[in-house]
RNA sequence: GUCCCGGUAGCUCAGAGGAUAGAGCAUCUGACUUCUAAUCAGAGGGUCGAAGGUUCGAAUCCUUCCCGGGAUACCA
């Protein structure tokens, strides 16, 4: 929502500096006005300056001119080519707060700037549980699909489950070896947890054998691990279970789709805990023979080379990249020729306009020469390939490694932030249990480790503290669910003294005029540019800095002006009505992030 | 070597070429007989990695350099 006055300054300057012929007006976003100055909002005539070719003080000057004598207009006062305003009451009001209904559902894209999109994102190993890289890789998807729908988009939600491959051959060798017939339910554990118990006992028993070839042949010494594999017996023995699983061996077979159901049991339960919903769920196991077609299809139509050793290979030099090998001599794929093969499969079942990948910054070149590949091969909608690429999770002690067990395990984190919180609500209340404890916490121990992974610009490489980052005081999820939760109270606590009715009837707006007041209609005034510029950017993290601004305003507001024991019978129903508002604003900005609320705290 | 991403307060991070560079944490001072203190009000804390350049104006754009991370596979 913008203000009446300030799109009517759009016109009026558009008009005057580019003449009536103008085919659109010069979009005016303004900004918070700061607080040393004195107004409500700003118009920055510098940033105007070249879209109305002239001056940035020639503008300032016919800006101030025309609000003067604008009905909305309390003051205006420039200070150098900033015109700082201030909007009368109803003004402010009416355009923002008063109508907060259509200020939400104004908060979309023109229907022309709508893109049909599909965002792959989570693509986990089914050979170990969810980590929290994983959790991070999730939680930017799973956002970024709730915010682009929110703006109106049409978005298609996938993941590619990888679900074969030496790395799962690795979890069936060992469990083979030393599972002793254990399933989920003997051992009590979740089935992701326990394959990945497995995939650990592999890589110690590998670097056991590794070490006893180092020490007893002194050719082997000097090798590297990964030169050793395929020498050591588990190695070896895992490399042959995957020639079994290719060649459908069904014994190898069997044990693959036991310990894969387990693993995505456990999966669903973590997805489920995190309210994760997929349209389509893509496996590798069906898809990784895909590709391979295009690219003999593109050998043929001469888009891709034969090498004399057999290879065939693009050549990508227009894309400034190296030439990349798509089919090995012995015409086996790589990795690239299944991503070929599943984007086109993708667009062939849901024809987006666009496709996101939410995958990690090490795999920008593989996104690069993937793109720069579908282009190669004449697809128009190539050019509408984003790699959305997040940077690491990095802890105090260095980088994870599930190896030397060090990486933050997902449902664990869950477990340890849920209990944090309700600690923290049984410490408030009392001794008095509530019913729901356990519903809560899980709502605001979820909501504080979402928030803070959102909180980032998702190409920083996050340092994630456990003793500083499991917080629920300052711009944390929980600062922005107590603000609704102290407004549920109110609420609560205005029917029990003053009746249902409390709230209806004519609200009079124009009573709320101090300046802590003042500030939450401002400040509401910027949700709709700022989904939109968070949809734009792909990046929640200014939806999220609004949201604690938005909140720390309401905190402000509750200390200085009482809603219950406000001086008339008006201004608290104007206040009620105001609280009402922003926790309208803060919940649809929470659950676009996909953060739920609790009803108290 | 080449390419990509970082470097802003003690720490973690924000900062559409625009006003006196901000927030949280930490430190210090104050506020619960009060609509929920998971809160609020305030203080201290900066050579925006360095040097040049462009501009009326640079943390932001350009060049060079330094430091950290990543990529540069016929691994996934």
């Amino acid at each position: 929502m913008n203000f009446k006055c300030i799109k009517e300054l759009s016109g009026a300057l558009t008009e005057s500096f580019l003449g009536a012929t103008a085919i659109n007006n010069v979009e005016i976003l303004p900004e918070l006005c700061p607080p040393n100055m004195t107004g409500d909002i700003t118009v920055n005539c510098f940033r105007l300056a070249r879209d109305l070719r002239s001056k940035p003080d020639v503008i300032a000057e016919k800006a101030i001119a025309f609000l003067e004598g604008h009905e909305d207009v309390l003051s205006v006062e420039r200070v150098k080519a900033f015109v700082n305003l201030s909007l009368t009451s109803k003004a402010l009001y009416t355009e923002t707060l008063a109508d907060t209904d259509e200020l939400l559902k104004d908060a979309v894209l023109d229907d022309a700037d709508k893109v049909k999109t599909l965002i792959e994102y989570s693509a986990p190993n089914t050979n170990k549980p969810l980590h929290l890289g994983h959790l991070r890789n999730n939680t930017l998807g799973m956002a970024l699909v709730s915010l682009l729908r929110r703006v109106g988009n049409d978005v298609t939600a996938v993941n590619l489950v990888n679900d074969r491959g030496v790395h799962i051959c690795k979890s069936m060798l060992a469990y083979k070896l030393f599972g002793d017939g254990t399933t989920p339910e003997k051992a009590g554990k979740k089935g992701d947890h326990l394959v990945g118990d497995f995939y650990v006992k592999f890589d110690e028993e590998l670097r056991k054998q590794i070490k006893e070839l180092k020490e007893n042949n002194s050719d082997f010494a000097e090798k590297s691990d990964e030169e050793l594999f395929a020498k050591t017996e588990i190695g070896a023995a895992a490399q042959e279970t995957l020639i079994k699983w290719e060649s459908n061996d069904p014994e190898t077979i069997e044990l693959w789709k036991t310990m894969n159901s387990w693993v995505l049991k456990g999966f669903d339960e973590t997805y489920e805990r995190m309210g994760i919903k997929f349209d389509k769920v893509y496996l590798e196991s069906d898809t990784y023979k895909l590709g391979k077609d295009i690219v003999l299809k593109g050998l043929k139509d001469g888009i891709f080379k034969k090498r004399d050793d057999g290879a065939i290979f693009a050549d990508l030099k227009k894309y400034k990249l190296n030439e990349k090998v798509l089919l090995r001599p012995d015409s086996t794929s790589v990795y690239i020729t299944q991503d070929i093969g599943t984007t086109l499969l993708k667009y062939n079942d849901f024809h987006p306009e666009k496709q996101i990948w939410v995958v990690g910054d090490e795999q920008i070149h593989h996104f690069k020469t993937l793109f720069s590949i579908m282009k190669e091969l004449g697809y128009n909608w190539a050019d509408n390939l984003y790699h959305l690429a997040y940077g690491m999770v990095n802890l105090p002690s260095g980088k994870m490694k599930s190896r030397e067990g060090t990486v933050v395990d997902a449902d664990n984190l869950f477990d340890e932030m849920v209990e944090l919180a309700k600690q923290a609500t049984l410490e408030r209340c009392n001794g008095e249990i509530p019913e729901n404890i356990d519903n809560r916490s899980e709502i605001i121990g979820l909501g504080a480790l979402k928030f803070m992974l959102l909180k980032f610009n998702p190409k920083t490489t996050i340092m994630f503290d456990p003793q500083a980052s499991i917080r629920f005081e300052g711009d944390t999820g929980p600062y922005v669910q107590y603000v609704c939760a102290r407004i549920n109270s109110i609420q609560r606590k205005a029917e029990d003294q003053f009746g249902k009715d409390v709230c209806e009837g004519n609200i009079d707006w124009e009573l709320l005029d101090t300046k802590w007041e003042r500030k939450l209609a401002i400040l509401s005034a910027f949700y709709k540019n700022t989904l939109l510029a968070s949809a734009e950017k792909l990046d929640c993290s200014g939806l999220v800095a609004f949201l604690i601004n938005l909140a720390k305003a309401f905190n402000s507001f509750y200390r200085e002006c009482s809603v219950l024991n406000a001086e008339t019978v008006e201004l608290r129903k104007a206040r009620l009505a105001l609280s009402a508002s922003v926790r309208a604003i803060l919940k649809d900005g929470l659950n676009t992030l996909t953060i739920n609320i609790p009803e108290a705290m």
